[in-house]
DNA sequence: TGTACATCAGTGAACGCGCGTTCACTGATGTAC
DNA sequence: TGTACATCAGTGAACGCGCGTTCACTGATGTAC
């Protein structure tokens, strides 16, 4: 019943969730095209609204940009801390959010793209860059030792899972890895951590 | 005396290089503001040729960008062929080939930006990844065994330099890394190798 | 060596188009009384 | 409960602009004789 509602509701003049609609569209359209791909008017006809409306929340596409990539660390950091604390784990939903994620994941590493000193953004970041850094200092058995190790392997481990996930989006990995980027990820991670 | 002909050659009408000038107009845009913040108009114009002097040796940007990563591929297998057979050495050639060409390498993992059935193109690539797969042969001692775990081990070699080299580009990794991108990455990689 | 001609790299004016932006307007919603 | 009004999300027409593309033309170079 209530669950259609939305469906059923007559077309208002006002649309309610406009902002969130535009938001949706650019993430879609990111995945399919990258995020030069398209122009605020072509989204607008994607997600069937005035050519004015995203330029009405957003101001203009760096603004648009920047919000998606604060929703993306923002999903990013919820899906890290999901993963647990065990970091192969951190490691593999690092890899499972940019692959289903790509719309938000292609903008999020792009600083280029983003108006630098939104608030929102910068907190969302600073959430998931929290979360990962976490997840490192909790393992310190891969790090042969020192306190300068500690870092080099939260990069190294960084590396390897951005590495893996960026390559696989590109497409550049051999085909007959599989279709499932989860599954090749783990025994490549697991190199870094099993010796 | 002869380093200066060029520069005092009078102008003729005939550029006689005009399309290597446009392509190293190209790399540097693109290096600059990515390979999509700039117009073939405003290429031409920072090369100081005719607007429609891209478009006569190009067609249009997509042969263009065909014709930087074909290049950027040249140059990359060049580069990592000089590094010599040492895995570690390769990688760290990886890392400083995308940072010093920063032009050719955002262009090269972006098939969505290339003619994909460019014989050039795929040619150059062809010769990079057989260097990258060469080097990763040779290196079967962090593989801990089995033939599966070779390309497994080539995988997450080449993930880890290519994603510290992404992240160092984005400009993500701690700003206390230091200036030298090489430097920093040989202790991460090296990560991967010592056990 | 000189002349005539074909070739083709490169030019620049002109075009139509989609773009971002502006702005007066519409109409639904919330609030005051 | 009803009326009046302020607010503001969203619209749609109009604009000027830079873009890619086309095309007749220019002029340097190479070749034939």
């Amino acid at each position: 019943m209530t669950r259609y509602a939305a469906a059923v509701t007559p077309p208002s003049y006002h649309h309610g969730d406009l902002r969130r609609t535009i938001l949706a569209a650019a993430v879609g359209a990111i995945a399919e095209t990258g995020p030069a791909g398209w122009s605020l008017r072509e989204l607008a006809r994607r997600a069937g609204v005035s050519h004015a409306a995203p330029a009405h929340h957003f101001g203009d596409k760096t603004g648009l940009l920047t919000a998606v990539a604060a929703e993306g660390y923002t999903l990013f950091a919820e899906a890290l801390e999901g993963a647990g604390t065990d970091l192969h784990d951190v490691g593999l939903a690092y890899v499972r959010f940019a692959v289903d994620h790509r719309g938000y994941f292609e903008v999020m590493f792009r600083p280029d793209l983003h108006r630098a000193d939104d608030p929102e953004l910068t907190a969302a970041r600073d959430r998931a860059d929290g979360v990962l850094m976490r997840g490192v200092r909790d393992v310190r058995d891969f790090a042969p030792g020192g306190p300068g190790d500690e870092r080099t392997a939260a990069i190294a481990a960084w590396s390897i899972v951005h590495g893996f996930a960026d390559l696989w989006l590109s497409g550049a990995l051999p085909a007959d890895l599989g279709g499932d980027p989860v599954a090749a990820a783990r025994p490549v991670i697991g190199l870094l951590f099993t010796r």
